[in-house]
DNA sequence: AGTCTATTTTTAGCCGCTTACAGTGGTTTA
DNA sequence: TAAACCACTGTAAGCGGCTAAAAATAGACT
């Protein structure tokens, strides 16, 4: 039944180890056997080595993804991204969730991991420095998303940057009082996209002399709801803001809906620009910056599967463009 | 460096098959003996036993996840409900995406998979009976989302019923010229999905007495902007349907999207109703049927662990409820 | 004390594959 | 012609943990 080298090795009549060798293309075995070789595996229908086997050898082809959600859109367009470059490198993918915390102890210091992967791609999930060296002792290839860290690659975008451009924008169009959706005061995992945003939008505010005040910002939780939420409460405060900034489009998508069930009309009334570039941003015509959330997942998948093959290589920080898309939910104040 | 069950053993002064007993709670090990390997365990921080080495004897202890997408939010929803399950449980996830049909070959018929996972969880991705055969043949439980097979668990929804619900909403409403939006006339994975919903609709319509026009079906390949042009063309065609019910929410967006563009209103020109229970839909005021994504997920999952545990237990088949939710994209025809 | 069972522990081989090392022959070099 | 070298292939020792079977230990009973 179970098919293994073991009998690929009897059916073309050599050693399992030349088999081991021909299959895996090393050189040193005659062109001819490998045929013998390849024939026989193929008439036994010989799937491939199996990976725990190999793995007890060091390798386990395969690579963990570690993120705080898999769901949310940024996630799984991330996942998506590594996935699909891993795949086509035939690495498998490992899928870690720590969305409740619990359990994210024991992903970092008892090495879960151990043994298991051969490298780890870990997604907006901003590790303790203990945590880190943890990460780091398990010697294999790290790659970030959406944040970096000075030992290992990654891949991010410049969130103050993209944050000032899209204030920047506002500010273009004439809006004077300029409200901000962030995440929450207090964030669970430590992320530092919040602070990032929100410092590239105060940067923009200081030096274009707008009065910034702290009734104008709302926490939408980095979700609709929350979002949505949070804007019925900015819009009853007093001294409403012509325009918004929100930190991220899902949370643009949650106050455009509680700024049209108020009654108010964007870009009318009320000027919005999100964060993401999230699909459902083009089908609500918002304006938003996009970043280029799955070739940020290809190319860290890409980035430790170059460490793979040559350890020594340099670990490298990349900073992708984000690019401001106008749309129908800012307009020039009156 | 290396911790593993021999310096446990070594540690504790007795020998390895003593502390691989111990370890995992197996009888015939004398309480002191234990307590005595737990402390050396404990001492040397042992972290688990290496899955790869137990992965030769059977158990890999993680489980496969297979879908045609994994960012597309159904997928999406269903992978997190898993995946959640299936950490609580201790077991890892291995995620396996065919988006581009290539590849799936290679799963199915060569055995990709073997010795790879303990259990396969399916997402909506119909096999061929030959696939199937093959996937049986790995001789670990499975268990479908989305769709149903004689031979192994599923959890999935009733599609037809779903339709009919929609529909006969539509039709209480007054509508006679009802349009349908649907994946596409060539399915390239053969999802039973879009045909169930379809024959729903069509029920419902002769039940009525309503005549049908193949001129009121258009194909949105079940995302918003296939949506969103089918529905330009759509609208561009002669006698104008007064309702559409999408095959799916994220193209009742999409249509929702091309129906404003064309300067009508919904629900006042014409009404849309979707399906699935997007968590979209609710910002955008889109009536819809629900149904329990996430929770299909867990329930895959947990059928699946319930098999791992006895493995003579029979294969079920769960049919989850869905629900109409009537929010302001449609109503009563004048 | 000697025998017998019950309980606990060890020995030893294995899972499927990799790889250091030890041969094969044949060819080149001295 | 022997030594050295080469291209190729086979042997065997693991990798880390599991487990059948053997062995040791401890009580219980003649």
């Amino acid at each position: 039944m179970a098919v293994g080298i073991k009998e690929v090795a009897t059916e073309a009549g050599v050693s399992i180890a030349t088999v081991s060798r021909a299959l895996r293309g090393l050189h040193h075995v005659n062109p001819e056997t490998r045929k013998k070789i390849l024939d026989a595996a193929e008439k036994l229908n010989y799937p491939i080595p199996q990976s725990s086997a190999k793995a007890l050898y060091g390798r386990t082809n395969s690579v963990g993804v570690v993120a705080p959600y898999i769901s949310r859109w940024y996630f799984a367009q991330v996942i998506n991204g590594a996935e699909q470059a891993l795949r086509e490198a035939g690495l498998d993918l490992l899928l870690y969730n720590f969305s409740q915390m619990k359990g994210r102890e024991r992903l970092f210091q008892h090495q879960l991991l151990k043994g298991r992967v051969d490298a780890l791609v870990v997604i907006s999930l901003p590790p303790t420095e203990e945590e880190f060296e943890s990460m780091l002792g398990l010697g294999i290839p790290i790659a970030l998303v959406g944040m970096h860290h000075a030992q290992c690659s990654s891949v991010a975008i410049d969130d103050v940057a993209g944050a000032r451009t899209a204030t920047q924008h506002l500010v273009n169009l004439g809006h004077k009082k300029i409200g901000l959706i962030s995440g929450r005061p207090d964030d669970p995992f430590g992320f530092s996209v919040p602070q990032d945003r929100r410092n590239g939008f105060m940067q923009v505010l200081a030096e274009s002399g707008l009065e910034w005040k702290p009734s104008r910002e709302v926490y939408g939780d980095f979700t609709m709801h929350g979002a949505s939420r949070a804007m019925d409460d900015l819009l009853a405060r007093p001294d409403r803001p012509t325009a918004i900034f929100a930190q991220s489009d899902e949370m643009a998508l949650g106050a455009l809906q509680a700024i049209r069930r108020n009654g108010l009309k964007v870009p009318d009334d009320i000027s919005i620009i999100g964060f993401d570039g999230h699909e459902m941003a083009e089908f609500s015509d918002l304006t938003t910056i996009e970043q280029p959330v799955q070739l940020m997942g290809e190319m860290a998948a890409w980035s430790i599967m170059e460490r793979l093959k040559s350890p020594k290589s340099e670990s490298h920080s990349l900073t992708l463009p984000t690019t401001l898309v106008v749309r129908n939910s800012t307009r020039r104040l009156d």
